[in-house]
RNA sequence: GGAGGGGUUGGGGAGCGGUCAAACCCAGCUGACUGUAAAUCAGCCGCUUCGGCUUCGCAGGUUCGAAUCCUGCCCCCUCCA
């Protein structure tokens, strides 16, 4: 196999689709520096799991020897959606985005090479346009194109609202791409139809279609729905390495492989193997803490995935407490508290075992509450004061607490 | 501009004067079993000083009593123009 070929094969790998393919193959023939683009909404501080499929094959691209350009949404993201009808997209200001567009930097660089990346914000031309500018620019698609798009038309028929500011986020995005020269961009599946009218909106300005590839979706924990922050399914950059580890070994076999073809950076000949030993449980765990170990590496370094590995094979294999639990105080009038006030003692803010007095009492019923190891099942039990306690309520929450005398 | 339908606890969706903190499904949580897998089974899923209290778009009103009826406002959808 050519060099090229090697090449083509590499940027191909767990593509979903190119087009146009045969424009896409002769370009990079053509060994010229690419111009890669892909777009992220700056809507949250943080990157998780799912972004990851389309950095890694930004990555490849720049390993090639292509420019990168990491475009922020800056401009979408500061209009919002003022119908609130979908999800309402939050209102960001210059402030909010700035961080954000801090944070995003911090993330991608655990994968991308800071040297051989530009990042770009949107607003810088958006900003300048006038409204005749922008009249101009609707008028370059139709509505009855806007409608083929699916999910636009699911939300037709299904008499939910589409407000006319949303016709213009395609239009918005095609924009970018003529601004950036792009010759090349990189979406979700999702993201087919926003990609396309880049190429529009490039031809009707005189300049060469750039070519598409989308790569497809990551599902989250669930394993069903795609991993996003507001389901609650994602595996944050952010995440600490315990956390990310846990993360990883609570999905299920079936999802295990699908993480491995799109996240991890193992060969396909090495993932196929490691498909042909796993026919038992226990080796499929193998299979699965090795991925754990991997994606761990990449965000926290290899002694923290060994950390988190140990560490997760200590608590759940061995069923030991975890070995680092934080500690509080709660003042305490008298010589003893109540169990359930303990587990939800307001002092704790956000650590606090249980939200409410109704769930620590819930919790207690269906034994999911230890004291020092202990099961306790009964709703009056009291925690006396000075001693340092161990509370445990379900499998992951833990907190030691001193009860501290006020007088 | 006209006609009609609708806003219920995370999502979907019952309820249409008292028996409603509100059926059911999904998600979530807990326990059992396990490989912190899947599947399965059992339970929970507003707050509480366990007397009650605050919730059904918002604000008033009618009633002994309202998610349910009336008035105004806000929002969404459909059809016609």
């Amino acid at each position: 196999m050519s060099i090229l070929q090697e090449k083509i094969e590499i940027l191909l790998r767990g593509v979903e689709e190119v087009i146009p393919k045969k424009d896409f193959i002769s370009l990079i023939e053509k060994k010229q520096k690419l111009t890669i683009k892909a777009g992220f909404d700056p809507t949250s501080p943080d990157l998780h799991l799912g972004h990851t499929v389309l950095i890694n094959k930004l990555k490849q691209f720049q390993d090639l020897g292509h420019k990168v350009v990491f475009l922020i949404g800056d401009f979408t993201g500061s209009i919002g959606d003022p119908s609130g009808v979908s999800e309402t997209r939050p209102v960001l200001s210059g402030k909010d985005l700035k961080r954000n567009a801090k944070t995003y930097e911090k993330q991608i660089f655990k994968i991308l090479d800071p040297k051989k990346t530009e990042i770009k914000f949107n607003s810088t031309w958006f900003k300048k346009m006038t409204p005749e500018d922008f009249i101009k620019l609707a008028s370059s698609m139709t509505v009855a194109r806007m409608l083929e798009r699916d999910d636009f038309s699911k939300r037709y028929k299904n008499n939910q609202p589409i407000s006319v500011h949303e016709f213009l986020y395609p239009l918005v995005q095609g924009y970018d791409s003529f601004q950036l020269k792009a010759d090349v961009e990189l979406g979700g599946t999702d993201q087919k139809f926003n990609l396309l009218v880049g190429r529009d909106i490039q031809r009707i300005n005189g300049m060469k279609e750039q070519i598409i590839m989308t790569l497809p979706i990551l599902e989250g924990l669930d394993g069903i729905k795609k991993m996003s922050k507001s389901l609650n399914n994602y595996i944050g950059l952010t995440d600490s390495r315990d956390e990310m580890f846990g993360k990883l070994m609570s999905i299920s076999d079936e999802m295990m492989w699908r993480y491995y073809d799109l996240l991890s950076f193992k060969t396909n000949k090495e993932i196929d193997k490691l498909k042909k030993l796993s026919k038992t449980g226990s080796s499929l765990m193998e299979a699965k803490l090795l991925l754990g170990f991997e994606i761990v590496e990449r965000f926290h370094g290899k002694n923290n995935a060994t950390k988190a590995l140990n560490e997760f094979k200590n608590r759940f294999s061995q069923k030991n407490d975890p070995t680092e639990i934080s500690a509080e105080n709660i003042k305490v009038k008298g010589n003893s508290m109540n169990l359930i006030d303990v587990l939800s003692h307001p002092d704790l803010k956000e650590r606090k075992l249980c939200k409410s007095k109704s769930e620590a009492k819930r919790m207690i019923n269906q034994s999911a509450v230890r004291v020092d190891g202990k099961r306790i099942l009964d709703e009056n039990f009291k925690i006396k004061i000075n001693s340092k306690t161990l509370f445990q309520v379900g499998k992951k929450r833990f907190l030691k607490i001193t009860l501290k005398s006020t007088n």
